[in-house]
DNA sequence: CACATATAGTTCTATATAGAAGTATAGCTG
DNA sequence: CAGCTATACTTCTATATAGAACTATATGTG
């Protein structure tokens, strides 16, 4: 058989291919976050390769963030947990100096149609029917952060009819268990505003008071967009670090 | 001769080693950036190693940002360009739609005990003497940043006695050509504020106008702090954007 | 049962080797 | 001189192999 597997264009490299094949196995969910990843012996064994061709298409997917590897014990898809992350931004402590989930309240939840940005960031058509959400989350009872959220109704059916209740404080589990939209990545793009009437009301601050505001394109392992977010929160707290070069 | 050349702790592999050596001639200013690194072959021949061990070294440095290679053309030590930098959203294009370096003017400068935090940040004992500026940016004659930048008086001696009108629209090639301090990354952290009457006052805005504020250590390839600096922008037109998972 | 010890499986390091692919330059040809 | 060609040098890919380092599990011992 030799690596006849992994055919396709032979001009660019085996190890690429092998890192396609693989990354596309947790994109079609035969493997799942958590999941353990066959040995590299026994990669190298089923597609005929080299030891070392092998180890450099896991180098790939590691680097990527896919995978994640550990001595001696192996191989495993990794679970993406970047949902705090955006917190952590927001410096969410508890007075023990712990960061936690924050509690969530759903305000709103209805099937409408997407506005024209909301559609071009979800590879949508304009005017196709979406999901549309406002969420409040809360530290200690105190509003941090006001969400407008919306979901493509397509892949999303199952969660529009599901009751409020059953919503939890984090969404992206959700998409998972429901419909199956694993989130992988995201990008995000950070602007400042002064406090809109509407979200001073929210988060209970002064009107024209520094805001920063995240929008969220939330995307699975193939890169094609899951949600759109755009989250408020008050300035004052607000730290964001990081490394340049 | 063998790897005699690369003794020390045998507990650390020797590809980490050679990294550290390389690292160390960057640091050590005996390579500069720019210059060419010897050839994979070579390396190995000198320091009696098999290729793939000097090229997983080479892969360390480069995935650091020290090294940069080019297929065919060699290896070489990376010109660090500050392009993911914050502040670079304060540089607003030329009507023409390119980038330029703003004016700066230099309001003040002058030696004097650094403060606390300035201290803490470039790792020198409080009180110690430093030199402190007071800076201006301005693209097309308005202003767009007010920076405090503060540097230990130590190994800047030259650069506090240097003339003013010497000192050109870019800080770091002067410190390298004047005192041989190169700055190889940067720590930066984000936040906003309501613009003081001070900074509504050289940035020509009304108070309490939402301000962008940056934090920046800069710092060596050795890691060491070499300046701390803190600039203030309107944060009417800022935007950053980041990948995260 | 509790606790060492052996064992099998995993990733990680290191060597050696060969050729492909890309780049710069010297030298030849018209 | 302009433009092609050969050549030498670079990084990049791929194979094969061996053992070290680490982890989890099974096994034996007290």
């Amino acid at each position: 058989m030799t690596q006849a597997v992994l055919a396709g264009d032979d001009r660019i490299p085996i190890y690429q291919r092998l890192a396609d094949v693989l990354r596309q196995s947790v994109i079609d969910g035969q493997v799942k976050p958590g999941d353990r990843v066959p040995s590299e012996n026994v990669l190298a064994e089923d597609y005929g390769l080299a030891a070392g061709t092998v180890r450099k298409a896991l180098d790939v997917l590691v680097s990527e963030g896919v995978f994640e590897r550990f001595q001696g014990r192996g191989t495993f898809v990794r679970r993406p947990s970047f949902d705090a992350s955006l917190f952590r931004f927001f410096r969410f402590r508890s007075p023990e100096g712990e960061y936690s989930v924050p509690e969530s309240r759903i305000l709103r939840r209805e099937v409408e149609p997407m506005p024209g940005h909301v559609a071009q960031a979800l590879e949508r058509p304009e005017g196709v029917p979406g999901i549309s959400m406002s969420r409040l989350r809360l530290q200690d009872d105190v509003p941090t952060v006001a969400e407008e959220i919306w979901l493509a109704h397509e892949p999303f059916r199952a969660f529009a009819e599901m009751p409020t209740g059953e919503i939890g404080d984090l969404l992206y589990p959700v998409y998972d268990r429901v419909c199956g939209q694993l989130v992988a990545r995201a990008d995000e793009t950070l602007t400042v505003e002064a406090a809109s009437p509407e979200t001073a009301r929210l988060l209970r601050v002064a009107e024209g008071t520094p805001i920063i505001v995240i929008e969220r394109v939330a995307k699975g392992y193939d890169n094609r967009p899951i949600e759109w977010r755009r989250s408020r929160g008050r300035a004052e707290q607000f730290s964001y670090h990081t490394e340049i070069r």
